[in-house]
DNA sequence: GCAGAGTGAGAAAAGCTTTTCTCAAGAAGG
DNA sequence: CCTTCTTGAGAAAAGCTTTTCTCACTCTGC
């Protein structure tokens, strides 16, 4: 009956070929099959050669729906995320995906805004498709996704963003980072340093003027102080109009919340006339690229490595989905300094 | 035997419930039990209620592997782009993930960089998931992905990518967003408008440029040159210093290739204290909103759409799915001209 | 020549759901 | 009272792979 049938044409088209497809052409169960392509049981090497070969010229590809249902493991992890593919997610999701495709788990990835009937949504399609794990990121340290993910029944990892209690979460190092910054500026001898930073209804604002604080403390330095306003550009070059229009008491260094804010500084500066670094240093935080990099001068600022971090909680979660007993709590990653130019000359010994 | 059984706990651990444990409990057979679920079949409305009310109770929640598995449909797409998460991405994906999620459909992101190697892995894992079709997207319209998608055996859509032949895809139609900024231009009452743009070896640089000079033909204006260089803000300040340095034939409008050259126009203008839109007007291309928002003033800029674009890929890749057939080719979605404040009044009638 | 060991390969169950038959019991009609 | 129709519900197959048994056959050693 298969005698004078000719396979046409190169595609797989219309129905995929399956493992009974190859047991049938080899003229074997599909026990051996099976077990001559996962290099498993007792056959003649022949014969599983045989097997081998003709299942590659059928174009065989195993069915994973059906391996995950018996395995009772799919392979698949679902991410959460609010900051609508933003610029902290971005990172993340490349050191999540990155720690997880090698171990051949593929990311579901589902933008949630901050809605909470699209969240359920979402995770109604996850837990349906019995994804092993969720991730759940956000755009905000400080704020919870729009949906409970305790009772789900898979396991959970947080990172960037607030965890439900008694949670496994990846967090920056927020007072770490501001830490290096400020360490920075103090070693390269500037003494009038003051903080320019977002509203204060975040939470990283008060974590970060708090070590700001600490390291002027620490330094003997006095303390300026910490200027609130918004994460913009014109909030920056507005700080600056403050700073500067007065002639004393005039800073030496500026550190800033956030990228933006440090490029409005610099243009601010720029625009009186006055010389960075030279007479005024200013450092960043977040290091957005587009924005540090195009700075003029080119911006030092701080670095949260999201993506180490997003790495971090993929390993972290397969582990978990292994059943390795993991810690609960929240983990602090630390951020790192990326100098370039708007600091002048590095300290000795970095 | 379930007499002195006590249900503890909320989540439900371990072993999930499945369609056997709610026809047990409920005392049915499986085949009762899910037609009773899914509304179909024939029995007693009190027999339904009370299956479906065990369900709810025991938090059942269908295996959709098992589902998958047996519709040959597993109701889950892959998309592929080398773009990092980038720019692009960002907006095509949101369109593209809301265009499925109403239709339960997720969407598994596989960034593969340019690598051929990456690539062929985030693809054998897609298929061996049974993904319904795939999406291809990029971040640049002249550029391939690293892998050969056309032999695949599942639907492919390209959005915003050089398609394979004979393919169906969807891209921005650059033409007519070049058109939709210089007639904006034209229709302001500038006459002397020149194109300050990225690099030669992009072809939208080429596309763009080609509708910027048919529009100047149109009106009746003299074509002034169309300056290349980078994708940068150094760029936008440099092409300022060059055609401002000598006294004539200076511009009353720039029209730039991208939203960082504008912003760099933009400073440029400033910083030589030529007034934007006063005496030059600027329009930039991409609307990417970080850049285009906090410009002073603000951009005047093409939006290529993305999302509606990623929309439009999605829905057609249902069609596909459901063996509805689709004339490949490729389509052209218009753009969309944002009008903020660096072109001064809007012309009338818009 | 025969018991026991070893070897190659197949049968069958499991994993979970959906769907098509099949069947038994009760109701309606002649 | 017997036949036919209707109705409620279950049995079984299908969808695809993996794994554990089981079985038949061939050596090996005595």
């Amino acid at each position: 009956m298969a005698e004078g049938m000719e396979r046409e044409g190169i595609a797989p088209r219309k129905r995929p070929v399956t493992l009974r497809d190859v047991a049938e052409e080899a003229g074997v169960s599909l026990a051996t099959a099976s077990k001559a392509l996962n290099d498993q049981g007792r056959m003649t090497a022949e014969t599983r050669a045989r097997i081998q070969e003709t299942a590659r010229r059928l174009g065989f590809r195993p069915n994973g729906l059906a391996q995950s249902l018996l395995r009772q493991r799919s392979f698949t992890v679902g991410m959460l995320t609010n900051d609508t593919y933003g610029r902290f997610s971005l990172p993340l999701m490349a050191g999540i995906s990155e720690a997880l495709v090698d171990n051949g788990v593929s990311v579901f990835l589902c933008n949630v805004e901050d809605d909470p009937r699209l969240g359920q949504l979402h995770v109604d399609a996850m837990l349906e498709k019995r994804v092993d794990g969720i991730i759940a990121t956000g755009k905000r340290l400080d704020r919870r996704l729009p949906i409970d993910l305790s009772q789900l029944g898979v396991p959970v990892i947080y990172a960037f963003t607030e965890p439900d209690a008694d949670a496994i979460a990846f967090v920056s190092d927020d007072e770490g980072g501001a830490r290096l910054a400020v360490e920075h500026l103090v070693a390269l001898g500037r003494r009038r340093i003051v903080h320019v930073t977002g509203p204060a209804r975040f939470a990283v604002v008060h974590q970060r003027a708090a070590a700001y604080r600490a390291v002027l403390a620490e330094a003997g330095l006095a303390e300026a102080p910490v200027m609130m306003g918004n994460w913009t550009e014109s909030w920056g070059r507005e700080a600056v109009d403050i700073l500067f229009s007065k002639p004393a008491d005039r800073p030496d260094a500026i550190f800033c919340g956030n990228d933006q804010i440090a490029r409005g500084v610099i243009d601010g500066l720029r625009e009186r006339g006055i010389d960075v670094p030279g007479s005024v240093a200013v450092v960043g935080f977040d290091n957005w690229e587009i924005v540090a990099a195009e700075a003029r001068p080119p911006l030092t600022t701080v670095d949260m490595n999201l993506a180490a971090l997003g790495r971090e909680a993929g390993l972290t979660l397969l582990s978990l989905v292994d059943g390795k007993p993991v810690e609960p709590g929240i983990r602090k990653l630390p951020c790192r300094l990326v100098v370039r130019q708007s600091c002048g000359r590095p300290p000795d010994g970095q």
